[in-house]
RNA sequence: GGGCGGGUAGCUCAAUCGGCUAGAGCGUUCGCCUUACACGCGAAAGGUUCCGGGUUCGACCCCCGGCCUGCCCA
């Protein structure tokens, strides 16, 4: 049960908000409640319709910042909105373990702890590292929930996932399985970016480009052309003697028509000249390409090229992709190129490419299919022939690098080129500085290897899911044909992008789609389910050696290509075996059985299994599970459907129905960034598993929150606020405010941080500096202003691990003056709603004396009532408006004007005389704030559950169409009704009425002002019988908002008349006397000048206007008649701005 | 290299379909502790809508070219 109030009158409220002291009691109540669980059922019996969100999981690895907040702010209001609007609202929450992000800080900790200092595997075991990972991730995730209820979020906290929990763990598996099953997942050797200390394949978007001062190496390798008439028994080039090959020289090349060959001398061996960054990769070269349009192509064709010290021989290929050289060029590429490039294709992507385009000469020239794809490196990146390297023992003088670090072998090679000679040169030719780019690791901060190794893929690129993910995209929304045609399944066109400029986005994405490797050498994440045996098959006794390794029970279950079995002990686990990866073709088109005379041989089998049990026996059989886990994404790409339990949703309370209520989810609300990493993978899968459904039928694409300097704020940048020090400094309702306010739907949000100095509690702007990624970041240590003894260390400090805060030199909170609107929105609704409630509990409103009766018709109300009653209804309307199309901004500040400019500046003045007698203004008035705090609560929770503690005592008469229903939970303001307010409150009168009396009130206030009449001074008010009538009939507001003593009809006389001043309103002059004893006739002048040259400007401007014959023949009659009335106004104006004038003489 | 944004008051941002004297908040200036709120009230000043062309009766908005800037993808 909810914690209930101190039933405080309301006269007693402090005259300030200050959020502290509601935000703990508020959310107690709330938790409390159950108010924010979800019930399928009712979805189900089709008692509401539902609404859901599933959180983007914020991932465990560090706490959350502003853009977090953000994100989840709005995501909040729309829950909370929906959930007063009726719908049966789920907003799902949980955390995403980060595989490798989660691995390298925990990592780092351990070393920062001198747990660890060598490599982690020789460190500890598995099980213990993740022991030690788990406990990192109860930590943050405890903070990360943490944060996020501070912040007021109304997520479903009894249904909290994470995604390695047993009920995701259990989703992930069968996905892989399904997946495995249908031929979509698939093991190939690739080139992956290899981090050699990590030791794991990352994904492009774990990379970060740094500028690097590197040295261009141009190395000489010597031409070489076969010997007549020799024989290669193997029809292996690279197994060729040594005297089957022979130098070419100089003159020979300048007879094939070189250019440039006759500068060197004739009889001395000729080479080629490579430029390179990274000449220790020169160990795996097997090609060495030239442009076909270079002129010293023709000459070198048939040649061959030998690999200096090493002596492997290679081919000379020609492939348009070379940079051609081009000294003087602008081209930095083109400046450096040689116009030769060695091909490493085991260690460079474009080479890689290239070697794709050349692979039979390649292959050939090594020795057979596959085999120029020269591994040299170990996992750490040292120089290794234990990789892939195969000719290492043939060739000459390779052993000298084996072992060598990258950094090492580099300089090793360059001696040795330096020492050794072809004819009177040396091999290296020269060393040229060079600036270039260089991907780093962004997680354990070197550079990364482009490395071959076995991965586990998904084959994205299948109609089944990349065809799936396209044809999800609306209609209206796609603009490219380039996938097939709708397969007819459900959840076509069901998903929608806003803005929907992002939906170009998604689409290109998956034209230029590669499939998806899925494996991680990592230790934190979903273990790989396959197990792996290599087997000897022959077409004689392959039923024979199957059964030995233990698959018995599947032999004659094997159907087709692609063979699956189930495993006979419970019921579930289905396999699949798949040959080895013998080339670099696709092999879910490989068939395995039978095994005919040309595939007999060694293979690999994997079986995939559903259960921890199949595994098991297959591990007595000789099976060894892959090490390796699942990239991140493919869980979270599961996250739709394994937080409702899927695929057996029926198996807990906490998940039974979820799927069928809730599946598709309403809205995605999320970065662009996570588009492409986790949108299409969401849908993909969603729509696999799920016969076409899609996971969410919108996806709302929040902007980016960036510091004051325009920078990302990111977790690993350091530069993030945490949330909650803005809940400290400003309150949960002030950030949340602020953060709808700023988002629109074009820009990115820039957000200047501050400090609070822990020592005076004064807030400053913090010195800057650059941090080593080259970001401008808070200085680790920050002196306290005005006191350069006294320290502290900025947050940026203490994420980064520069400092350390101490006793001495606490911690500094973030803040910014970004949040003061926010702040003083709460604290104007808080005093609005105080000064309200103290005038209806003196009125007798408060605890059930004064409701009931007959309904008011508003038709009988004053005209600021009416007034009122309309703008409430407004922007009830234009809120609706605004949430439905995902403009938050809009409905903030929709918001700030009813409240504060409306409700407050207007409303509030008005009726002070008033509301006292009249029983009928108390019930606007009560019905007014409490609509306003209902349309307010989705953005400012806290606050307005606060003040509902009070305003829910209030009874007056109902109106006639306003319907406010009532809590459906612990009497909470989070499950009250959406105010309704119908179409009879619409008063467009009132509206035109209230506005002239608004502008007459400013009209007067002007004249006061430039008068300097002191605040409190009334004064007489002038007018003609036809507005003293209008003033009258709108009930003494203009005497309230002027502060008037009395409105006079006919001009001031006797003495009054000598200090009265003239002003215009609607063209005609009216007095205002009694201002003070004496009036500034200067003052007076002055005013009376700039009033007459502003309506010159505006009458030439609307003259300009009418005075083309175009616009007033083709512009709309209405627009034209508008700009005459304009016209016509204006000059009534000024006529009687300069007679009032000339009066003063 | 391809794609998508942004450039509007000193600052941060609005401006619906091409049509109001281009609007807010902060800051500034002037006057006020007016019995809800100084985290407040009243008033004011402040604009070559990045530059150059074009379409149109009419352009912050549409088209072309350029400059600056941010992001996404390769």
């Amino acid at each position: 049960m909810s914690t209930t109030p101190p039933p405080s009158p309301a006269t007693g409220l402090p005259a300030q908000y200050r959020p502290a002291e509601h935000e703990a009691r508020v959310r107690a109540a709330w938790e409390g409640s159950g108010a924010f669980h979800a019930d399928p059922g009712r979805v189900l019996r089709g008692e509401a319709e539902p609404f859901c969100i599933l959180i983007p999981p914020p991932n465990v690895t560090a706490a959350l910042h502003l853009g977090h907040a953000f994100n989840n702010t709005l995501q909040d209001v729309l829950v909370r909105a929906h959930r007063m609007m009726g719908f049966e609202t789920l907003w799902m929450p949980g955390t995403d373990h980060a595989g490798i992000a989660t691995q390298a800080v925990v990592e780092r900790r351990l070393r920062e702890e001198g747990v660890l200092k060598g490599p982690l595997r020789d460190a500890m075991s598995r099980e213990e590292f993740v022991g030690r990972a788990q406990a990192w991730k109860d930590e943050y995730e405890a903070r990360i929930l943490e944060q996020l209820k501070a912040m007021g979020c109304s997520c479903d906290w009894a249904r909290t996932r994470f995604t390695m929990d047993e009920v995701c763990a259990r989703a992930v598996r069968e996905a892989f399985f399904r997946l495995f099953k249908a031929g979509l997942i698939y093991r190939g050797k690739r080139l992956v970016n290899w981090d050699p200390v990590l030791q794991t394949a990352v994904a492009d978007d774990e990379l970060e480009d740094r500028e690097v001062e590197g040295k261009f190496y141009y190395l000489r390798y010597p031409l070489v052309e076969r010997v007549e008439g020799s024989e290669n028994p193997d029809a292996s080039l690279r197994l060729a003697k040594r005297a089957d090959w022979r130098p070419v020289e100089w003159s020979e090349l300048a007879a094939r028509g070189y250019p440039g060959a006759g500068a060197f001398p004739e009889d001395q061996p000729a080479w080629v000249t490579v430029a390179t960054t990274r000449p220790e990769t020169y160990l795996g070269d097997t090609a060495v390409a030239v442009n076909p349009k270079d002129p010293r192509a023709v000459a070198l064709r048939g040649l061959m090229v030998e690999l200096p010290l090493v002596g492997r021989v290679i081919p000379i290929v020609e492939d348009d992709y070379v940079v051609m050289p081009d000294p003087e060029g602008e081209d930095p590429k083109a400046k450096y190129a040689t116009g030769f490039l060695k091909v490493t294709p085991a260690h460079d992507e474009n080479d890689y490419a290239l070697y794709q385009r050349h692979k039979p000469v390649m292959d050939e020239a090594c020795g057979g299919e596959g085999r120029a794809l020269i591994n040299i490196m170990a996992p750490d990146a040292s120089i290794s022939d234990k990789h892939g390297w195969g000719d290492a023992d043939e060739v000459k003088n390779a052993h000298v690098f084996v072992g060598r670090s990258r950094e090492e072998a580099r300089d090793l090679v360059i001696r040795e080129f330096q020492a050794h000679e072809i004819g009177t040169e040396t091999l290296l030719e020269r060393i040229r500085p060079y600036a270039h780019t260089v991907p780093y690791s962004d997680r354990s901060k070197v550079p990364i290897e482009p490395w071959l190794s076995d991965q586990w893929y998904v084959k994205v690129t299948d109609d089944r899911l990349r065809g799936e993910a396209q044809r999800a995209l609306a209609a209206e929304q796609r603009t490219s044909g380039t996938f097939p045609p709708r397969t007819g399944e459900g959840g076509d066109g069901g998903m929608r992008f806003h803005p929907d400029r992002y939906a170009k986005s998604y689409e290109s994405w998956h034209d230029n789609l590669r499939d998806w490797c899925v494996s991680r050498q990592l230790w934190w994440g979903h273990r790989v389910p396959v197990w792996h045996k290599r087997v000897s098959l022959t077409e004689q006794s392959w039923t024979k050696e199957l059964i030995d390794s233990g698959l018995d029970h599947v032999i004659e279950r094997v159907e087709g290509p692609i063979a699956a079995w189930s495993d006979g002990t419970d019921g579930l686990a289905v396999a699949v075996v798949r040959t080895r990866d013998q080339g670099l073709h696709d092999l879910s088109r490989d068939p395995l059985m039978p095994v005919v005379a040309e595939t007999a041989g060694l293979y690999d089998i994997f079986v995939c299994t559903l259960g921890d049990a199949a595994g098991e026996s297959l591990a007595q059989h000789g099976f060894r599970r892959d090490d390796d886990v699942l990239d991140t994404w493919f869980s979270s790409a599961s996250w739709p459907i394994s937080t409702m339990g899927w695929p057996e949703p029926e198996q807990s309370e906490q998940t039974r129905d979820m799927l069928a209520a809730f599946n598709p989810s309403t809205v995605l609300c999320t970065g662009r960034d996570i588009i492409t990493l986790w949108v299409s993978r969401m849908v993909m899968f969603n729509r696999f598993l799920r016969e076409g459904t899609p996971p969410f039928k919108d996806v709302y694409i929040n902007p980016i929150i960036q510091d004051g300097h325009g920078q990302r704020m990111s977790k690993s940048l350091g530069n993030g606020v945490d949330p909650l020090d803005i809940v400290h400094s400003h309150g949960a309702d002030a950030m949340r405010f602020v953060l709808t306010q700023i988002a629109t739907s074009t820009q990115d949000v820039r957000m200047p941080v501050d400090l609070v100095c822990p020592h005076t509690g004064k807030t400053f702007e913090p010195k800057f500096v650059t941090s080593p990624q080259g970001y401008l970041v808070a200085a680790p240590f920050q002196e306290s202003p005005g006191d350069p003894s006294r320290k502290m260390v900025s947050p940026y400090g203490a994420a980064s691990g520069v400092a350390r805060p101490s006793e001495a030199t606490p911690l500094a909170r973030n803040t910014s003056g970004k949040f003061d609107i926010g702040r003083n929105f709460c604290n104007k609704l808080w005093n609005a709603s105080r000064f309200a409630l103290g005038i209806l509990e003196k009125a007798g409103a408060v605890g059930g004396s004064g409701g009931g009766g007959e309904a008011i018709d508003p038709a009988t109300l004053s005209l600021v009532d009416r007034w009122m009653l309309s703008r409430v209804r407004a922007t009830t309307e234009a809120v609706a408006q605004s949430i439905r199309s995902y403009h938050f901004s809009s409905y903030a500040q929709a918001m700030y004007d009813l409240m504060w400019r409306d409700f407050c500046d207007w409303y509030l003045e008005a009726i002070k005389p008033t509301v006292a007698q009249s029983r009928e203004q108390q019930a606007v008035l009560a019905h007014a704030l409490e609509s306003i705090v209902r349309l307010l609560h989705p953005l400012v929770p806290f606050i307005t559950e606060a003040i509902w503690e009070h305003l829910r005592e209030v009874e007056t008469a109902p109106i006639a169409g306003v319907t406010l229903k009532a809590s459906r939970v612990d009497g909470l303001l989070a499950t009250a009704g959406w105010p309704e307010l119908g179409e009879s409150l619409r008063d467009e009168k009132a509206e035109a009425d209230f506005g002239r009396m608004q502008a007459l009130a400013g009209a007067i206030r002007e004249v006061r002002a430039k008068h300097q009449v002191p605040p409190k001074r009334r004064i007489v008010l002038h007018a003609s019988a036809a507005l003293a009538k209008d003033i009258a009939a709108a009930g003494g507001i203009i005497e309230a908002l002027c502060t008037l003593s009395r409105v006079e009809t006919g001009p001031p006389s006797g003495d009054a008349a000598a200090v009265a001043v003239a002003f215009t309103f609607e063209a005609v002059e009216y007095q205002l006397s009694d201002l003070a004893d004496a009036v500034d006739l200067g003052a007076e002048r002055e005013r009376l000048e700039k009033q007459i040259a502003d309506l010159k400007k505006s009458i030439a401007a609307l003259d300009g206007r009418l005075s083309n014959p175009g616009y007033v023949d083709r512009a709309p009659a209405h627009l034209v008649q508008q700009t005459r009335d304009e016209r016509a106004r204006k000059d009534a104006d000024l006529n009687a701005a300069i007679a009032a004038l000339g009066r003063l003489g």
